[in-house]
DNA sequence: CATGCATATTTTACGAGTAAAACACCTGCT
DNA sequence: AGCAGGTGTTTTACTCGTAAAATATGCATG
């Protein structure tokens, strides 16, 4: 699987469906479908931990969701995230990138960012130079246009995103960013660079 | 954006890869990834609000990165992810489903199921059977082996996660369950099950 | 009991990503 | 100079997922 697309998985063997059909009033209190989840396995397998399910379930799950609600001010634009990431690369760095360092820095393979340059290009949203010194390499640029749609966007993305975290409080959020950069150094040390 | 597939993107224009060459001792506390391109978007931006980019762009990273590293165990044992859901949800709930069911259980479209049936299906771990009064429904079952292959596959699963996880502390991993858990709720709430 | 609409599943056509091969070009060595 | 090997990018062949159409039933109604 190297998916390309769209649907993610959920993960861990951690993807539910909710079902209680209670059609009456008070709150079900359910919780989440991870949580869910987590309880048929565990009185399928009472022996297992189901710890790491209730974190890595959760995360994945919440990717997808927020994919989903993230995509629609996107596709408002005529892009896809992945067109967006090469856009947004571009336009937070403020210079000019080669394809392999927009791979790089949007965590794509060199193939598909080919791919997308080439759309990208006849969109008139990005524009090429060669290399003077080394004709193997291209340098990539924003257009104006380019530029423009990527300023226009990014304050509806955020504000949509603002929205989409509203059920979370601000010390909410301020403690999920945290636990979750800690975890994303030891993810990153471990699994992207090990060059040491 | 629909991909099927893959690698996911990372997030709300937030992608970016690191490059801090510090070769020397001490350590650079340069923060994940995610932190460097916020910074960067400060710089261009600074005006806009980019709380939100620090949460979602987390999620979004972290399930890259997770699935990555939680595809290796499956891949051992010659499963994709989804495949192994599907596997999973009728392991969990014990039950013979449909691919109607499954496709919620699992977050997929019915096609991506009927697909994955087949394959499954051919490899002898999930059978088949129609059902007496409607004869439009099909009634999914695991076969022994395909039992055995999650119940054999699954306490890795676990251990895996667990060590993958381990950089955070036990009580991290609670707070951020709990968190992601919250934040759940109000995404399912309000992106899947509008149906009140 | 025929008609029409709803539901369950599969099929079709297509888009996007990947891995690996192919290219094209540099660079250090002899 | 000439060549061996490395790096940057694109191409190729293929997989998988999706959306929408097609298929096959079921059910309610007149």
């Amino acid at each position: 699987m190297t998916a390309a697309n769209g649907h993610r998985a959920v993960g861990a063997g951690v993807a539910g469906g909710e079902s209680h059909g209670d059609g009456t009033a008070g709150r079900p209190v359910a919780g989440d479908t991870v949580a869910a989840v987590v309880r048929q396995w565990r009185t399928v397998h009472p022996d297992l931990d189901t710890g790491p399910m209730e974190v890595i379930g959760r995360i994945n799950r919440c990717a997808a969701l927020l994919q989903q609600a993230e995509d629609a001010p996107l596709r408002h634009a005529g892009l896809t995230r992945p067109e967006f990431d090469l856009l947004g690369a571009l336009r937070r760095t403020g210079l000019e990138l080669t394809p392999g360092e927009l791979a790089r820095e949007t965590f794509s393979s060199g193939a598909a960012v080919t791919k997308r340059l080439k759309q990208l290009t006849e969109r008139g949203l990005v524009d090429r130079r060669g290399d003077a010194r080394d004709r193997r390499v291209a340098h990539v640029r924003l257009t104006d246009t380019g530029r423009a749609l990527v300023d226009g966007i990014l304050p509806e993305q955020l504000s949509y995103e603002k929205a989409v975290l509203s059920g979370v409080d601000g010390t909410g959020q301020r403690e999920l960013a945290v636990l979750l950069g800690d975890l994303l150094v030891q993810l990153e040390g471990r699994l992207s660079a090990p060059r040491a």
